[in-house]
DNA sequence: ACAAATTTTTTACGCGCGTAAATTTTTTAT
DNA sequence: ATAAAAAATTTACGCGCGTAAAAAATTTGT
């Protein structure tokens, strides 16, 4: 039954009446044994439930079998989301993948980074806080570890950068909003941390260029990862001195459409593409919640499980490679756009 | 400069001029070695910047500096919110946090137990799944790990349990309602798998008892997780078939009530404390997303940082009192009502 | 059935650090 | 200054496992 006080590979060897080197080599690829050895190493194994000591293991070889994945900030449900699917990916290649957020914050990101480092893992998975990141700190980590960026890039860190494209996002919400409605203004905070946020301006621009229509933006004011306050905040200013340029508004992305909507909602501005509404609303990245905003959003969507098996994919391609690529390739997934009630 | 070849502790203690032993004696305990040789150790560590080795640590060591933290569902932001309070606070004490989320998983939580396991951490704080959880799994591990519940009381699992008084919760929002109009409706889910749901339907029996009024329930399909989803769908039905009983609504959890309202607004019902209002909602936790719901949520607040507070010193004490306590503590925390536009 | 190829066993060392015991050095108290 | 106390050093062993090399056993091909 369970006996379950054997505690080193030595005991459990002589009790299942193998070598340790054998057991040693099951442990590490269960296929190398000979399929009538590894039979009875399975057997005695249920019997008597041995695992070996991980810190022994970790300690002897080169390359441990953790996976690092850092998020900036896992109070948004997108993070978490995505972590979701890094960490199933993960576990689906016999890895053991360690989650860290930065909680927005610098010195927590260094601080995960350090930790990381002495936890030798075989590859990590990072989402940067971007311009809040310290450039060189991560590019000295990532000299050490085999290091893969997503959602955020920054150029030229890490081996590789799996993403969503941006231009792909806001032209397909421009492209829609333009062409059923009047000119979307671009919604945003004036001095954003995401580069993301910088593309999608960008994309914006491109797109009203693109299509021969004037470009508006509405840049409010705010800092930090409490993007909902900050829409909220910056709406409510914004709408109280009626200073729309168009009566459709595009947001950056998902959480400040959340703020903007309730401060709609409190200032009795009827939002939707009804022929009562007063403005449209549309957004990009949705977010888990904005198919429960009021009303639900309309939005551009990423391609998470994509996003997800391309970063953990190319990982592996990485650490099989050596941790080293000969150019740093980006892989960008195509946004799908989500109709809902708010345009 | 940065000198970062060195490799072992050995060759670090050589360069300081300090034995080994002494300098495994300040990593454990920068204060137990003579403050002259703490300095001479803390320059040479900034010109050198040398690291012990954490496995091998750890594998000497009978006890790890690891903190296990599992949470049922890290996609849900209070989850997120509660880990970043335990992360910071596992941190002051000098021990280092490993999150984990078993994503509403019975099967994942168990594969987490185990791995914790492997790791042996100094100590868990583990917010079970629930109902769903493996019991049986769960005590076996409390039995190798010292470990301590917050959330999610399961009676007799751990050596404490840390969480929200759900009585606290359901009397303040029970009394406030009734007090400022008509007698609340309970919304819950018919099933629900968090051990919470079941003591916050029981003291809205018991408070409307107290208060000698009739209470009232509705209880709606669906399992798993996504809460806003099933407050969406179940709400719609009630609606619909205009089966209110009350025209105030109590909801078991925010999340629920996420959903509950963005059926209202779907439906065209005015929700809020105005006299033109159809429906007041009110609902418990204080999401970190209740501010922005149409209307904002009249909610109960949970006490986090008590909570997370108290869970992490309770464990340390746990530690110190060498992994057992006599008597199993179950510290509850009170409810701050929130009085927002939705009641 | 025999040689060749494969797998397993035996033997042995090393990883980096914790830690105990005995000794030496330094600090503190008188 | 001297004895007592505290801290540091020396020496040495152990933790549990990876892994290399050589020998022995087993399997495979013919």
């Amino acid at each position: 039954m369970d006996v379950d006080d054997i505690k080193n590979m030595d005991e459990f060897a002589s009790i299942v009446g193998i070598s340790r080197p054998t057991i040693s080599k099951y442990f590490n690829d269960a296929d190398s044994v000979r399929p009538t050895t590894r039979l009875k190493i399975e057997e005695a194994l249920k019997k008597y439930k041995y695992r070996p000591n991980i810190y022994a293991i970790n300690q002897n070889r080169k390359l441990t079998k953790n996976i690092g994945i850092i998020v900036p900030y896992l109070a948004d449900p997108f993070f978490a989301e995505i972590a979701r699917f890094l960490e199933r990916r993960v576990l689906d290649f016999g890895f053991t993948p360690s989650l860290f957020s930065a909680h927005g914050d610098t010195e927590i990101e260094k601080t995960i980074l350090d930790t990381l480092r002495s936890l030798r893992p075989a590859g990590v998975l990072l989402a940067p806080l971007g311009r809040a990141s310290d450039k060189r700190h991560i590019e000295e980590f990532c000299r050490d570890v085999p290091t893969i960026l997503f959602d955020s890039n920054i150029e030229g860190m890490g081996e590789a950068f799996i993403g969503s494209d941006n231009f792909s996002f806001v032209s397909q919400t421009v492209e829609y909003l333009s062409r059923t409605g009047s000119t979307p203004t671009f919604f945003e905070m004036s001095d954003p941390a995401n580069p993301n946020a910088n593309k999608r301006r960008n994309a914006y621009l491109a797109m009203m260029k693109q299509l021969e229509l004037e470009p508006h933006m509405v840049q409010i004011e705010g800092s930090g990862w409490e993007f909902e306050e900050i829409g909220h905040a910056g709406a409510l200013k914004i709408l109280k001195q009626d200073a729309l340029p168009t009566d459709t508004i595009l947001c950056s992305n998902d959480r400040l459409a959340i703020g903007l909507l309730s401060a709609c909602y409190e200032l009795g501005i009827r939002v939707g593409r009804e022929k009562d509404s007063e403005l449209r609303v549309a957004s990009h990245d949705d977010h888990p919640y904005s198919k429960f905003t009021c009303p639900s959003l309309t939005t551009a969507a990423h391609d998470y499980e994509s996003v997800a098996s391309q970063s953990v994919d190319t990982l592996f391609k990485l650490i099989e490679a050596g941790g080293r690529f000969n150019n740093r390739e980006e892989k960008l997934f195509a946004a799908r756009l989500i109709m809902r009630d708010s345009a």
